[in-house]
DNA sequence: CTGAAAGCGCTTACAG
DNA sequence: CTGAAAGCGCTTACAG
């Protein structure tokens, strides 16, 4: 329990200046202290387990090499892999990486975090259209690339086609739409690409990403004549409405309807039959956007990047009964 | 992007010392300044949108009012509410929270946290054993309490004799128990409750907290003579697996089989039929853990805290078949 | 009731 | 090649 060491210390145990043990540690010592000294150094610190005071260092320096990740939410099953991505990023290059969960229900005002301790952000903004960090460098996850910010998004478009392309040459025609009654840009663009696929064709009807909203929509849907073959769902929180919906309605999946989601979250193999869904590489975009984000901290502009998904097709999906 | 304002601005502004900024913001200005000095100090610093500089006062003060929370993983669904609960206390008393995703698979080696940027830990010790913070003040949740740190818990005997308690009354007698294959007290503590409620008739089965590995384990009770008329299992993910085993088998949940979870999380009514289970109050228990954490802090010796779950009955229990 | 001063531990010109 | 000094912005005795 005694006193932390500081460079003070290591500096009298080395037998030098307090200044030498900072350029040393710092490692900036090339061509100015001579080896043997930096060599004491060193040894002197290990031996003490010296660590530099970084509220020192912060205050002196001005700034603090940590990144803010703004999630929408903790659980959502999606940023545990963006975190553990954008984390090795950081360490990587000496950043530290604070997670904040941003409440659903509450507006930047509530944010706890203070700006000032902070260098640059990375948000996702699924949370609505919020980008407002004071002047802060902030780079975007699956957001409208025409942000102001840089974007680093899933291609949630060509996952869009490439479920729309699996459908219909299964030989579907006639396609519901259970779509996320969310004001983002990703699922815009999902509803899109859908309508895009099946020109004319389209039934769509939106709900809450909730179990109990998505049945009602998919019911909605289902019950009545010409009802739809396959339903694609905005997420495969939506798909397990489908699922209950159609079991409500005693439709056999894939027999008598087709359903597929997206995002491939665990749920996707907890449904019977398993999900249908696209696979998105979470940790890759963690990645990929804490590198966007030390590039424009380093002054550069990281171009926008977008990332492919992978259709994954299970059993919930089949060609239709009575095509 | 100009300067930051000092509190030497502030002073400037209002007419007074930089000292004088320094305690009247610091709110120790109680008959120490005259109120009308208060007031111009109050007013400059809103003028100029004045707010302290973090490293400097922590450099000063040698604290940083900042704690950790340590959870095993960001997509456990019950470390949302349980942060909202700890993040909420903590704002409220002055003091940051710090989200710490410890990866499952590694070590406290690989932490990037630094210590002495931290106050005191709030861990989740599902983690395995590990409980090694260096000499910082830590608060356990869902941990041993026989453990040297204070612990908040949920009643998880108290939960799974509710259960037992709900399937003996239906009258179920033989009793699978899939149990999770993970080294932690919680998990201890279900089994063992689950035990003393049907002494000598229990068989069990142990399988990781995983859909796939569940249904195997399920399958392995269920696939025989004499199979248990109601399988209890230690977490809402294994009783997905519980449930594909039973269609895989062809039973009907509950007609042929009891099936309950716990934890209540998203699954528990995406599944079909929803699933009977413990809700555990987890925003409660972030709550009560910062709180204690903060008496901790304070030099007091926090009690240790269990709080009850709520058992919620949905369509997966129901009198076995043939008793 | 208020101000001048010291000092937290660091980094970085600047002298030598 | 190395050291003495300044200063980041605060808080807190201490003087007056």
């Amino acid at each position: 329990m005694s006193k932390r060491p500081t460079s003070r210390d290591v500096a009298r145990v080395a037998g030098v200046s307090q200044s030498t043990v900072s350029i040393v540690l710092a490692g900036k010592a090339e061509g100015r202290v001579k080896p043997e000294t930096r060599q004491a150094v060193h040894e002197a610190a290990r031996r003490l387990g010296y660590r530099p005071n970084l509220a020192a260092r912060n205050l002196r320096l001005g700034r603090t090499r940590t990144v803010l990740l703004v999630v929408p939410t903790l659980t959502g099953p999606v940023f545990g892999p963006i975190y553990a991505g954008a984390a090795e990023v950081a360490a990587d290059r000496g950043f530290g990486l604070i997670v904040h969960p941003w409440p659903d229900d509450a507006g930047p005002a509530r944010s706890q975090v203070d700006t000032q301790a902070i260098e640059g952000v990375l948000a996702s903004s699924i949370v609505g259209g919020v980008t407002d960090f004071g002047d802060l460098p902030v780079v975007l996850m699956d957001s409208d690339p025409a942000a102001p910010a840089p974007t680093i998004n899933f291609d949630v478009a060509g996952g869009m086609r490439a479920i729309a392309g699996h459908l219909a040459a299964l030989g579907h025609r006639r396609i519901g739409h259970v779509a996320a009654a969310v004001d983002a840009w990703t699922f815009r663009v999902r509803g899109e690409a859908l309508a895009d696929a099946f020109p004319g064709s389209l039934v769509r009807r939106t709900a809450a990403i909730d179990v109990a909203a998505a049945r009602q929509a998919a019911l909605a849907l289902l019950d009545r004549p010409g009802r739809p073959s396959a339903l694609v769902c905005d997420d495969d929180v939506i798909a397990a409405g489908a699922y209950k919906a159609a079991r409500a309605l005693g439709l056999d999946i894939p027999g008598d309807l087709s359903v597929t989601g997206f995002d491939d979250v665990l749920l996707a193999t907890a449904l019977e039959p398993e999900l249908t869904t696209i696979r998105l590489p979470a940790e890759h975009l963690g990645a990929a956007a804490m590198t966007a984000l030390l590039e424009l901290l380093g002054g550069r502009r990281p171009p926008g990047v977008s990332l492919p998904g992978e259709l994954i097709v299970r059993r919930s999906t089949a060609p239709p009964a009575s095509p």
